[in-house]
DNA sequence: CCTACCGATCGGTAGG
DNA sequence: CCTACCGATCGGTAGG
């Protein structure tokens, strides 16, 4: 545990932004707003269907003015887009701090990557719905993005091998529980739906619930579900009998 | 039961478009490549950012032709999510004919959702990335969708209540599941990953692990506990291939 | 920071 | 007369 240093919010207030240090703290909390009006906008009308002049309008100034503190629309979605990229770079930092085993380090990682998206959900839509229209953005995304599949596709396959985890592609679980992270962006509102610990804490437990090992008395669900065992037991055996990464598909 | 009239293949062949009633198979095969090219370059550009020029280029044909078939670009998005919408409506009516305990209903009904998107994971894809642009098309989506979350949500909460699933908050881990699924588009790449049928093998039985109760003790592990498992999957595939007689084929 | 204004391009439609 | 299109251009508006 690094403490609360890493905390977001915390963050921001310690280290000066870099507006803040070039032009002085009144540029950087205009610049702030400018961001905060264009993500709501952005998320809910879609990047390219908002213009200039709506962002201006919502933040009671002219069009023109928006120009003096970004160069244009794509330096405002490439700032958020960045802002969003930094919030998974510290929530893997925070995760990769936790010691244990598979089980507390898969908490650790789902309750740190689902916090900054539980506090602004229209922020971390953003994600895919602009990655989309600005492609200069998946380039720089890709890394990160990256790094947090390894990390989450690592930690199960480390909890498969030691047998604390059911067999299973950990790839395909990987993706399945960034999935279940990633989707509170467009579902969770924090005044209506419980509190954003409470609902850390009910992901990473349905996380661990989902590769958990269990008893063997349920049988596999249909025939589909016993062939879907059976590869999973061969990848497995592929995997440990005949080493790593020969026969690996990308 | 409704039989295999659902299937979402035989009913293209089975039943005639509107447009095929109306005006001739040609006309319905042309406006069927219309929306295959636009569901594509809406999906990877984003609706409002791709123009009526790059469809018509993408098809070979001139920018007028398509007014032809559609009366605008709103149009082709509309048809485009109305598909979608019956592919969810037909997943709801064909898991809602299995019959048995909250597990198997949660795996049909897992399986019947996740089938559609893995076959054509960039139109999904769409349902995130255009519903936001066209705000008309929430309204006629929203019902669907919340029917969806109601089946999930509620088969996961008898399950709850007669002790097959673990206690806990039904509609978040229905929107987990939900998200464990809809993610699938923005991931799920049928030429590299796994078979479609032992994609939706996987989801379901992490959806399952997800919810089922469960008991302390660990099934054995390593290479012969995986030899076990597979002996286990084969003697139930003998039992229900062989011993039934009937194979279905899904 | 506004007023004024540009080159380019949008979705949609005319006549033939 | 029908259909299936084409080349050219409409009025408005986008980002800058």
């Amino acid at each position: 545990m690094r403490g609360d240093s890493t905390a977001p919010n915390a963050d921001e207030q310690r280290v000066p932004d870099r507006a803040e240090r070039t032009r002085g703290p009144r540029r950087a909390l205009v610049e702030a707003e400018i961001l905060d009006e264009a993500a709501r906008l952005f998320a809910t009308r879609g990047f390219a269907a908002t213009s200039m002049q709506e962002i201006a309008t919502a933040l009671g100034t002219s069009r023109p003015a928006l120009y003096h503190y970004f160069t244009g629309k794509d330096e405002i979605l490439t700032r958020l887009v960045q802002g969003l990229a930094d919030d998974s770079r510290r929530a893997l930092d925070q995760a990769a701090a936790v010691r244990g085993g598979a089980e507390e380090r898969l908490a650790g990682l789902v309750c740190a990557l689902a916090a900054p998206i539980a506090a602004a959900p229209l922020r971390a839509r953003l994600i895919r719905s602009s990655l989309i229209e600005l492609l200069d953005l998946d380039g720089q995304f890709a890394a990160v993005r990256d790094e947090v599949l390894l990390a989450v596709s690592g930690v199960i396959d480390e909890g498969c091998e030691s047998g604390e985890f059911r067999r299973c592609d950990g790839r395909v679980v990987a993706f399945s529980i960034l999935g279940m992270i990633n989707w509170l962006a467009w579902w969770y509102d924090p005044a209506t739906g419980p509190s954003p610990e409470a609902l850390t804490g009910e992901l990473s437990e349905s996380a661990l619930a989902m590769v958990r090992a269990q008893t063997a008395d349920h049988g596999p669900v249909g025939v589909s579900g016993a062939i879907a065992a059976m590869r999973r037991d061969l990848d497995f055996l592929e995997r440990t009998v005949c080493g790593d990464g020969s026969v690996t598909k990308s």
